[in-house]
DNA sequence: CTTTGTCAATACGGCGGCGTATGGTAATCG
DNA sequence: CGATTACCATACGCCGCCGTATTGACAAAG
């Protein structure tokens, strides 16, 4: 009767073992079926079919299925902020060392991680809802102002630098969801190229 | 009874006022609720509504929904080559003006043309259908061909330019996607900065 | 040992979409 | 002018999903 506490982990055993499973799992099942499709097929009863249990459990923890899609937004927001901000405490490299990992982060993500899919997938949903609209705007704020921190160890007037933040952010996004079939030295050479290109003079 | 004519006009008046409507009127409406949703959105009980008319009329022009799907991806891939190859007709400059024409075509494209909203419904689209993603690929290698023959007026390596080629593509599909509040003459500006490094020494 | 809280199963009504069957009508043609 | 063709309406059965209600199982706490 109470509503569900906010326990949040998305825990390791999305399936398989453990007789108990909290919000998390349903978090974690929902992003993964948004990895290979879109919005529209993150459904309730899937996800219980894939976890084994029924929609009665889903409605002890979420109000309803808006519910779920809005904690897995946020969820992939922490995700996105998590793995760029680790960035930013990976010092004592030179600004162009920086610019080429973080413009490789789509060539070197793990593939089983889906991280390019769920990208296209959000950006897609965001066309047709206001709060996954906000979110990914939130994400490419975040990220520009790293581009722009980044490029403003070279002295360019605010014009050219505007310019090469857009192109990095640009090339980032299109790499990720690029799907041509290069391999990952291909694209890490990409990436490195971009940077040369990008702290040219 | 028998299967009707292969007439694919995508006439005029998809709404409105003609009595009468072919089977390019349910591939427009289709392209046209893409463009703001995905393809699970285009149904055709959805599109009937639209068209004020009832399934009885569908199901005369189409087999069934599938190949109403199957006629938008070939509606696409023949817009988007018609697009490129009138570019190829537009000869009499140099090499980095065919260039930035090119890369600024998504800051270019008209915003009730949709052109990026249905690129990347598509390539949402084509992570679920093999169809799709046949359609897709086909497409980007078209555009890298060209792209390839731009750049082959520098004289570059084989590795620079495969290199510079990939940046092209991603930057162009990285800037039709990203939804900033950028205005067009930014854009443009990114895409003229964008063309001066590809065509840098 | 019972109470309370937590999680899950079952069952229900409703909706929207698919595809089919069948019948109606306006235009067109022999 | 009767018949065929092209197009559309109506009605049906089916399935998948939503959200609610009710009940059950099981563990920890009292």
């Amino acid at each position: 009767m109470a509503p569900p506490p906010a326990t949040d982990r998305v825990s390791a055993d999305a399936d398989g073992g453990s007789a108990r499973l909290g919000a998390g799992d349903w978090v974690a099942t929902g992003l993964r079926i948004l990895a290979n499709g879109n919005v529209d097929d993150v459904r309730v009863e899937v996800i219980a079919r894939e976890l084994n249990v029924t929609k009665g459990s889903f409605y002890w923890h979420f109000k309803n299925r808006q519910d779920l899609l809005e904690r897995i937004l946020d969820h992939w927001t922490d995700w996105a902020t998590v793995q760029i901000t680790r960035w930013a405490r990976s010092e004592g490299q030179t600004a162009r060392d920086r610019l080429v990992w973080l413009l490789s982060l789509p060539a070197r993500s793990r593939p089983d991680k889906h991280g390019a899919d769920i990208e296209l997938a959000i950006r897609n949903w965001a066309r047709q809802d206001a709060l996954a609209a906000e979110t990914v705007k939130t994400v490419d704020a975040l990220r520009a102002g790293f581009f722009r921190e980044l490029l403003s160890e070279l002295d360019l007037d605010e014009d050219k630098r505007a310019e090469r933040v857009a192109i990095a952010q640009s090339f980032m996004l299109g790499e990720a969801l690029l799907k041509t079939g290069q391999d990952r030295e291909a694209r890490l050479a990409n990436a490195r190229a971009c940077a040369d290109l990008l702290t040219s003079r």
